[in-house]
DNA sequence: AACATAAATGTAAGCGCTTTCATTTGGTTT
DNA sequence: AAACCAAATGAAAGCGCTTACATTTATGTT
């Protein structure tokens, strides 16, 4: 591997103006910069990052911390954030959280710990007070999925409580009246404000939220089943339910049909995310969209515009939820 | 943050020193080892892990590239490479290659750039022969689900022919004849390697396989539809269809309703790759499994085991598919 | 007690860059 | 041609570590 010491010896000039020729910034004459581009070129000469991030102290990676690397939301948000930052030249050093504080806790310190300029973070379990404190030291994050007003600047979130609202207000204005809810689980704050959406929408039409007809899930299939069932069991009459991810969703539709009912003439049911998943369903799934891969573009536009200085258009901080009609709904 | 020298100052030992205390190598006294840790701990300190890199020409980190950072497969499979390097204090770099051969070798030299330690290479449109040349330069890495011969050790892959083999052969042994074909791009290895399985299955059986039966598809759901439709409309009968993904097999089975067929009982489905979709639909998915997550995970290991000299268990080259039966298949 | 030997520690030279500051070069001005 | 100034280039000091080698200290041997 050739280093910038053998460039400058075959250009016959120093260090430093090889060093000027690849950052570009100071000038340099005509001549020098193409005999330096030449022999950078014959030593097939890569700078190395390590040297350049330990003298410059910039190692143009950032951090991502996601819950789980697989599961299509956070696919979706990573490849959103990979493509923005990878056009960069910055590169992308991903961990998991599995949502869990003290494995969260970690991910961070091991993020910070391989020098990353930024870093972006879904994190769940870890305390609002944990990321106000790692606010305040000179570690530069944003957050994904989260809204913390004392670092609102540093968030960027889904309007989870309006996708809630809207989700329920479309069984509402499609004739629906008695609607069970499979929220996820309610400590977390992105189930929480979906289920308040979900109030707002029932109490908007005059209808008072009965507490019966809410079931608390995990976010994943086998909860959204378990939880169909247990609303099920209780008899009382619903003829929608909304979840509060696909997920689950898919797992109350097959709980439906394994007590013989048909979907959608005899139980409407209604997503949330939209996730590929959502589309693949029989029949195809009514939900609303989170725009997770735009949100993760919009946080890795974040990090080059206040860490790398780059020109980014204007960030915004929230985003909205779209409802998605297709099949799992009808209109009584 | 502090540095390695002021720690060495307040423990009042030298530089060396507080390095052999930290990388545990030579030996160290009891006392100065307390010492030195102790002065560690007060001053909050964490090692610059660029500095160090540059230092010993090992930077501990791993590239991964993978087609594209959402969809189930590649979620899985970083998924268990990250798990398993992360407890080994390995870090993770991550880039897409998009099927695309020319982003493919931007993004090999994107993280070759970053000084990995060795690559984790998920690629599809690049050359047997720029790997085999990439292989004889220093530059360690690992093939995951592509197998060439002349660098088999370098290769992790799933025995896809046998896995086309098992899903055709379960039709077959359930009374179907009439048997049509649902492939990826026949470029890509594995799915050309499914539809040989899957003729040989048929041959077995002392079928001779009718090329209009076979359609090409792109691996998705959408291209899962048109083949379906595309294949319907020849007027040739046939009682299942075998689709090289489960996406496709999503599709395919979209298709098949919009004609007015039910799936399993006016056709019978059968998917491959077993990925959590296949659960989620409806029917359940028939499907053949593709151990992803644990080949992410021994490709991990070979790397522990073969760049950072860690002991880990046998490194299996071959994975082998296995048959997952569900509901979207009938006997005839 | 004198010496040999091994263990513990220190010294200092890098690793491949960036960057400040000093020096040189070449073009203008008078 | 002397004087001046900006542009181009070079010299050298780090960045925070690792590591070969040198030195000191402790331990054991006769």
């Amino acid at each position: 591997m050739a280093t910038i010491y053998q460039v400058s010896e075959l250009a016959g000039v120093s260090l430093a103006t090889v060093s000027r020729v690849m950052n570009g910034g100071t000038r340099v004459s005509e001549k020098t910069r193409e005999k330096v581009t030449k022999a950078m070129e014959t030593l097939n000469y890569r700078p190395s990052s390590i040297a350049r991030s330990l003298a410059s102290n910039c190692s143009n990676s950032v951090g991502i911390l996601v819950s789980e690397l697989h599961g299509p939301i956070y696919g979706a948000m990573m490849s959103g954030i990979e493509k923005q930052l990878r056009t960069a030249g910055k590169h992308v050093i991903i961990a998991a959280g599995h949502s869990d504080a003290d494995s969260e806790k970690d991910g961070i310190e091991f993020l910070i710990d391989r020098n990353c300029d930024a870093l972006i973070l879904h994190v769940e379990a870890v305390s609002d007070e944990y990321l106000i404190e790692l606010a305040k030291t000179q570690h530069a994050f944003i957050l994904i999925n989260r809204y913390i007003p004392q670092i609102a600047d540093n968030c960027i979130s889904l309007n989870n409580r309006r996708g809630g609202y809207l989700a329920t207000k479309a069984l509402l204005e499609n004739g629906h009246r008695d609607i069970a809810y499979i929220s996820g689980p309610l400590w977390k704050m992105d189930a929480s404000d979906r289920y308040f959406g979900h109030q707002e929408a029932l109490s908007e039409f005059g209808i008072t939220c009965n507490d019966a007809l809410l079931s608390e899930g995990n976010f994943q299939e086998e909860g959204g089943n378990e939880c169909m069932l247990a609303l099920l069991d209780k008899n009382i009459p619903f003829s929608a339910v909304v979840c509060a991810n696909d997920e689950m969703a898919a797992g109350a539709m097959q709980a439906a049909r394994d007590r013989g009912m048909a979907v959608p003439n005899d139980i409407s049911v209604m997503g949330f995310d939209n996730v590929l998943l959502a589309q693949y369903m029989y029949p195809k799934l009514s939900t609303v969209n989170y725009p997770v891969q735009d949100m993760g573009k919009m946080a890795a536009s974040w990090i080059l515009k206040n860490i790398y200085q780059a020109n980014q258009p204007e960030i915004s901080h929230v985003f909205e939820p779209e409802l998605v009609w297709r099949d799992s709904v009808i209109s009584l």
